[in-house]
DNA sequence: ACCTGAACACCGTTCAAGT
DNA sequence: ACCTGAACACCGTTCAAGT
């Protein structure tokens, strides 16, 4: 659908096409052709803006991080935070509304090791957070690993509700029975989640506070090894 | 190549193949041409034994996790182990040293919602450790969040040092002097970590000694919360 | 019953040709 | 200078044909 005029094409008209095409379709239908069929061009057009589909695929993770930053810049400054958790908590909760509304980033940027000055300025500044509050530098190392991509505001589910575990769990209603009898400790789980299932949660769990219960955990730890 | 007489194909035959080819190449190279070619045969005859290709890396994941699971049946009972954590530690990072072995199986993991027998099987032995160290259910469902991968033995690093993140260091190097103003607390880090590079480490950081460093961190909160 | 061959739809990408 | 069209190599998959 091309509107009006034709636009010159340009590398930014691409990633945010790119983005929407995400967005609306999930990451598997962002394809040279989809995308250069948005913007009523033909695919070989692209490459005159991004070298191949690798460099698209980075820009649509820096156009993420980008995001990222801008939301964080917008945080006022703490005046006397009792703590570095609650400032770095912040930061990552913000970022962790950004991936919120891009649900196929998380899988984009684990499996892309790309290292952009987008990251770089994130990651710099959540370190001055942690070492303003009296990290060694040697504790943030290890944050970051412990943090792993829960210090960008996502932590990877394991099993997603909903898609081949749905199936699976209409499959396992044929043989409940026997079910019950060789995973008892999933069925007991299963049951506690159904009864916690009030109209606060969406699903079988409520992702954010599940999220905000594992960050808190690691923050807690670091905290109690740093005052070691 | 085609050994001797030819076999008839099975399953087994196919999907120990396919995992042949992942170990060897990565799971990018598991195509259902490169697996039909390794076993001499058309890339058709493949269709008899698995539905398609995501049955074929369904049972991928399978054949990992029953290795995983082979393994932990090995391992000797603990008489009176002194806390639940020592117990889920050992199962833990004994799953560690079969996803070290297939290096492609995170990813594959990571992104199949996937959860056959053998990973409830896995994580129903998890639970039980759990519960009969007297965690209530709850924070057993709770500790299943919080551990995430890591329950299975690995945490998604964000930055693999030696692919792109090392191709963003050499260009770095032209501007590394305006890189060590822009992120000074990157640069504190990367120093940190260049000074404990002794011989015990592989590269920049010791995978295994950040993993066991984030595991403990969280058994020791879950453990805290426990004992409330 | 089991495997093959040719074909189709889709992908990323190259390259010569158009304007 | 910028975009197009046809083509190539590769992918998963269908289906009729071989043995």
């Amino acid at each position: 659908m091309e509107a009006g005029k034709r636009e010159r094409l340009t590398r930014d008209r691409v990633l945010s096409t790119a983005l929407e095409v995400a967005d609306a379709d999930g990451i598997a239908a962002v394809t040279m052709r989809a995308v250069a069929d948005q913007l009523g061009v033909e695919a070989m057009a692209l490459y005159r803006h991004v070298a191949d589909k690798d460099e698209l695929l980075d820009g649509l993770v820096d156009s993420v991080v980008a995001e990222i930053n801008d939301a964080c810049r917008l945080l006022p400054m703490l005046q006397h935070p009792p703590d570095w958790r609650v400032v770095v908590r912040r930061r990552i909760l913000t970022a962790r509304t950004v991936i919120l509304r891009h649900r196929w980033a998380p899988q984009l940027i684990s499996v892309r090791g790309t290292l952009g000055p987008g990251l770089l300025e994130y990651f710099d500044h959540l370190c001055a957070e942690m070492i303003a509050g009296g990290c060694s530098i040697d504790l943030v190392h290890r944050a970051m690993h412990a943090l792993g991509s829960r210090a960008l505001g996502f932590s990877p589910e394991l099993f997603v509700p909903g898609s081949a575990a749905a199936d699976n769990a209409d499959i396992a209603m044929d043989e409940m029975a026997n079910f019950a009898e060789k995973y008892p400790h999933i069925i007991a789980l299963a049951s506690e989640m159904m009864a916690h299932d009030d109209a606060s949660t969406v699903g079988w769990c409520d992702d954010q506070t599940e999220f905000e219960f594992g960050l808190d955990l690691i923050l807690d730890g670091l905290e109690a090894r740093r005052a070691l």
